[in-house]
DNA sequence: CGGCACTTTGATCGTGGTCAATAAGTGTGG
DNA sequence: CCACACTTATTGACCACGATCAAAGTGCCG
């Protein structure tokens, strides 16, 4: 927003699994501290932020909160994943994202949580009541331009997956996914060529509006192609970048 | 956001082409003046805000501003219609969203816009460059609290179009599309049973994710099983809300 | 009247969904 | 240690929704 702030330059594809300024560290012990992204965060705002959140933690499939539950706190991830999903009337379920230690989850505008969040595995984080943040923003005016911040962040990252989501093949999808799935993890310090990913193929068929078959056939014929490697089903190493890439942006020269 | 505010009344379904607050008259002169909607802004502000802005105005197919150029300025729309596209690089084009009187556009976190914005027909507007809206922020802090809110509405809808395109049928999209359209025009005063409707079909097919011909396709679908009227191809009239309410919601019971 | 942009409708095709069978992995209890 | 149940992944066969290609039809403006 304002000041001038820099795009992270590692950004090649659009932010298919999480906002791109995830990460900036609101309340110490995040799994990645990741420097100069945004906002400069003074230390006695970072501190006062820390006091009011309550640690909390997860594991495998449990809720963060549920659709429809009282939007009563928000959450800053420190490590794990997790997802938020929307379940609509007739059971068909879609995923609007992923996030990870350093998100934001449950800022919301209205009364009620929209959608719910979900760990994917074990998940540490802290949750803050709302008139607590609220609190935090009468006394840090610049913890609320941040939070500004991040939300028109999340909401650029949204309209890019609207547009994946009109507009992609199902293989430009799966493409998009991996790499900025795995994107977001480097951004983490999570180094490794191979990747664990913490998703069935039904998580990422939801994400992507594709079923889960559609998610296996696509990652299957990359691995023919040699584009990647899957030494197990959860696992993944990418082999040829430029191709996913390719095909993720909307390739002109396909 | 804080203060409980309420969502507005009248919401029967996802805000697939406008944002849910939008309305919330910020430099007069705006066609419609919704009350009540989201925090009061005061006298004071709302004349700097206007004395801050730069009138302007657009005839159809008119760019307000390309993807690409530099965000150096935000538009609060008085009247008409605008919508939202992004052009990929092989020539494909999706469309994000539609933004009528009191919306904001161009608002983003990056250096550069992510999208295009595009008047369909007559549109009146004012700008206001980047640097005077940061003094305003300065000057006015509910003006900042204010598009913290005006963000997360953004948000919640994206988030909501995100489930549409991911699951919704043609029909289901195209049900939703029409009534959140209506729905967004009502809101704002025009309140005829007969609604002019900016936007071909091929414009409908790009905010949709779905081909020209089957938008008009389902659209004459509807009209044969009584559910609307067209007396011509850019208008229409509902004749059977319930109906298309209960498909654009995803429906239980079909 | 001609030209043009948009819409409608039809015929056919293809991507991805659906249904189903098998395989592979994982944890539990005998 | 293996048998068993259970979840997840893979692959195949078939199908359907919506895309594509094509041809009229309609309204508007010069």
């Amino acid at each position: 927003m304002g000041q001038e702030i820099a795009v992270p330059p590692l950004d090649t594809v659009r932010p298919l699994v999480s906002p791109v300024c995830a990460g900036m560290d609101l309340c110490g012990g995040c799994e990645a501290r990741i420097e100069g992204l945004c906002a400069p965060l003074d230390d006695a705002m970072l501190a006062d932020v820390a006091a009011a959140g309550e640690n909390c933690t997860f594991v495998a499939r449990d809720p963060l909160f549920h659709q429809g539950d009282e939007a009563s706190h928000i959450y800053i991830l420190h490590n794990g994943t997790a997802r938020l999903t929307q379940l609509l009337p007739d059971g068909r379920q879609a995923a609007v994202g992923m996030r990870f230690g350093g998100d934001v989850l449950g800022f919301t505008a209205s009364r009620d949580h929209a959608m719910g969040a979900e760990a994917l595995g074990d998940l540490t984080a802290c949750r803050i009541r709302r008139p607590e943040l609220e609190r935090l923003f009468r006394k840090h005016p610049p913890l609320e331009r941040h939070f500004l911040d991040l939300c028109a962040r999340e909401l650029a990252a949204a309209q890019e997956n609207l547009v994946a989501l009109g507009r992609f093949t199902a293989e430009e999808r799966v493409a998009a996914f991996l790499l900025s799935f795995i994107e977001a993890r480097e951004r983490r310090g999570h180094a490794g060529p191979v990747h664990e990913l913490p998703a069935t193929r039904a998580d990422v068929g939801e994400l992507l509006g594709l079923t889960l078959e559609t998610v296996s056939r696509t990652v299957s014929a990359f691995r023919r192609r040699g584009w990647l490697r899957a030494p197990s089903p959860q696992t993944v190493q990418l082999l040829d970048r430029a191709a996913l890439v390719q095909l993720a942006s909307g390739g002109a020269s396909s």
